[in-house]
DNA sequence: GCTCAAGGCCAT
DNA sequence: ATGGCCTTGAGC
């Protein structure tokens, strides 16, 4: 049963980094800079460099080969959630000198560490050890950006099959957009029975047309996206009518808002060209890892941009916090939410950052068990790369902006699970989630 | 059973 | 705080 996704985590991964690599070395080739190693721990193996510091690698780490050290320094910066600032130049050099553990500039050494590519949501929010997979029970949150929380599990036989179709097929934009190819039976999703290859087998003729095409499809893709105004009244429509219905509880009506909201999220995915040009398989588990923090940073931009006020009044029950919305009903982490909406602030973040941001939420390549990655990646790291753009051209006067952008995705894609959990334990209790697309879209992740 | 990339431990 | 070494656990 879950056969046909088990290559996919390693293998995707490691094709993943090699790619990677071969993005990030940039004039050097990786040949130039080896040489063999005949020391005796060496072994005659080949040594090479690590790409932030110098030192010598020990394999690949968060995405990058790397020496102990620098993996040790980033995971630290990340799990602490340390910040760093340069007493220079933010110019320093970071290669390490001999053996001595002398003192680096952190911010410089944290610089290059994100510029060689180091993956900050590589780094696990569960602290789980071993292989970063986890499939098998349950995924975790960190490189595969999914449930980190430590909740029960679903048996995967309770759930009616017809609801596995439901969610993009009968109550998404396909149902609104019938000129689309009803893709089941389509050739592509046949290869996936061994779980291998399908990348270089089926795909690459396909991928390599298509990929030249990705940066304008996926600026078309943004450009789908409701501009601040009609957002903010569709909410307040959204709210108007959810809140008008006599003795709503406010949890009933966050449900009911993010059930309508996922709903077009769907349907404004699956509209896009590039979106439907993925394999639909990759399309479905994109869409289910996806909306909560795709909703989440909707709400916590448009807070940010004072587009919306915090407080929205409740005819029947007193007020409804856009924060807690935000939250995805889980009171508790309001505040949080609030100061992400800070940071937001302070990083100065416009629309093209917005939709970068929402875009790298959507088109997650971490997502475990994705059949079709490479036009995932290849447009996810488009987006990084326009965000990293941004950060250093129009935003020099604040240091490590990129970075901490990405910080901010890590942050929200964990309270977006911690809301999901939230939803799925008490709403669905409560009987809130009952025949509602945001559940069976639940449902159907804790079942992959 | 081996490999590899996660996180942890602890002497420095 | 750093980084070398250890443990862990999924994939093969």
């Amino acid at each position: 049963m879950m056969a046909p996704e088990k290559r996919t985590r390693k293998a995707v991964k490691r094709e993943d980094m090699e790619y990677q690599a071969s993005l990030e070395s940039p004039a050097s080739s990786d040949k130039e800079d080896v040489a063999v190693d005949m020391s005796p721990r060496g072994n005659g193996k080949v040594k090479e460099p690590c790409r932030v510091c110098g030192d010598e690698v020990s394999g690949f780490h968060y995405g990058v080969r790397t020496c102990e050290g620098c993996k040790a320094f980033f995971r630290r910066t990340i799990q602490k959630g340390k910040e760093y600032t340069c007493r220079a130049n933010q110019e320093c050099p970071v290669e390490r000198l001999g053996k001595a553990r002398t003192q680096r500039c952190c911010f410089c050494r944290f610089q290059q560490c994100v510029a060689v590519g180091m993956k900050i949501e590589a780094v696990r929010q569960d602290r789980a050890r071993g292989c970063p997979s986890a499939s098998g029970s349950r995924s975790r949150s960190g490189v595969d950006g999914s449930d980190g929380s430590d909740a029960e599990q679903e048996p995967a036989e309770t759930k009616p099959k017809r609801v596995r179709q439901a969610v993009v097929n009968t109550r998404g934009a396909t149902r609104k957009a019938p000129t689309k190819a009803p893709r089941g039976a389509a050739p592509d999703t046949a290869s996936s029975s061994n779980g291998a290859n399908e990348i270089d087998d089926s795909g690459f003729q396909k991928f390599t047309s298509l990929m030249p095409r990705i940066p304008r499809l996926v600026q078309q893709m943004k450009s789908t996206v409701p501009a601040e105004s009609p957002w903010k009244e569709s909410l307040i429509t959204v709210l108007r009518e959810e809140t008008a219905k006599p003795g709503a509880a406010p949890l009933e009506v966050i449900c009911n808002v993010l059930d309508k909201k996922v709903y077009s999220f769907v349907e404004w995915a699956r509209d896009s060209s590039f979106f439907d040009s993925l394999d639909y398989e990759d399309q479905k588990k994109l869409l289910q890892f996806g909306w909560n923090s795709f909703l989440m940073f909707d709400i916590i931009y448009h807070l940010s941009a004072s587009e919306i006020s915090d407080h929205f009044e409740l005819p029947n029950s007193g007020k409804l916090r856009m924060t807690e919305l935000a939250a995805l009903g889980l009171s508790s982490n309001s505040a949080a939410i609030q100061e992400v909406v800070e940071s937001v602030r302070k990083l100065n973040m416009n629309r093209g950052d917005y939709l970068n941001v929402k875009m790298i939420l959507l088109l997650n390549p971490f997502v475990p068990g994705l059949v079709k990655m490479r036009p995932i990646r290849y447009a996810y790291e488009k987006c990084q790369e326009d965000l990293k753009a941004e950060s250093t051209t129009n935003h020099a006067d604040l240091p490590g902006r990129f970075a901490n952008v990405m910080k901010l995705v890590t942050e929200v894609r964990k309270f977006a699970d911690e809301g999901e959990h939230f939803l799925y334990t008490r709403a669905r209790q409560d009987g809130y989630l009952d025949d509602t697309l945001l559940l069976e879209m639940i449902e159907m992740k804790r079942e992959s």
